[in-house]
DNA sequence: TTTGATAAGTTATGTTATAACATAACGCGA
DNA sequence: TCGCGTTATGTTATAACATAACTTATCAAA
């Protein structure tokens, strides 16, 4: 069973643990997803399904999907890049925490990184000292990956 | 002088002091910004123009403004809520250091906020830890403003 | 006053996203 | 297994955000 194989299969695991139904189609966005490695925006993934599956999936379908998945916390959307990228823990059984983002803004290699609780922290301070509540404390910052950092050099 | 008048007569200075041209109509859509006092798309700003100056200017004059007003660091782009926003430090006479945004997801009030440098530092480490660089520290977050969380409750 | 550079106008089009409504498939109780 | 409600998907239209490419106007320096 290869790598893409027990993703999908944990997904359908925990979808179906609270009657959640990972579809036909919902499985081959994720799968494509899961794949590409890098963030795609919709219209994107529709082109990869209809390369890697033959099968085209109307836009509003897959940002149907795309939600359903989010909901799942199968994927994460990234407002920064309006760009969508699997969740990186899938096949990992712990519940995972929020997630901060790195995203290569050359090529849309995505790292899903943790980071210190006392940084968090820190910054959660400085939120509320300015009188605001981070709603979500998922953090998505534009960055260069060592790939292509060494491209530009 | 009022406030607006204030930074505008700045922000004029500052593009002067340099050769750059702050011609009437990008003082306009600068102090559209600077009144609103929250973040505005390049389309609610064309209809705010309209409003307050009965001046309408074309979308994509308003987006070569913006993009004009971003480069002399008047403006900031958020690209979080794809809206822009007036720097806050435009009459402070100091180099202002890369900026932090809080963004009310409910109403589009901005606080442009520093961080600690140490904390800055941590989170470049965790960066640097997972094989990427930061482009720009500029974060930005999904936050709710007091108003807003009191509404909410 | 010509000229060259910068700014603004105009039109077309690309990209991301949602609304609104129709149809299909699925799954459960009668 | 039939009917029915729920959920998923299809279809079409349109909103919202953004850029490309080309034209025209304005300004300031030679």
């Amino acid at each position: 069973m290869n790598r893409i194989d027990n993703i999908l299969a944990h997904a359908e695991r925990h979808c179906k643990e609270h009657g959640a139904r990972l579809t036909d189609k919902r499985k081959r966005v994720l799968a494509c997803l899961v794949q590409s490695e890098k963030a795609l925006s919709a219209y994107e993934l529709m082109d990869v399904c209809k390369e890697q599956y033959g099968e085209s999936i109307p836009a509003m379908s897959v940002y149907r999907i795309l939600e359903f998945l989010e909901e799942e916390l199968l994927v994460h959307k990234l407002n920064l890049a309006n760009k969508y990228v699997a969740c990186s823990h899938i096949s990992c059984n712990h519940v995972h925490e929020v997630p901060q983002f790195l995203i290569c803004g050359n090529c849309s290699k995505v790292k899903e990184i943790g980071i210190k609780p006392t940084t968090m922290n820190d910054l959660k301070e400085s939120v509320q000292g300015a009188g605001f509540e981070l709603i979500s404390p998922q953090l998505e910052m534009n960055c260069l990956c060592k790939e292509c950092l060494a491209h530009a050099a």
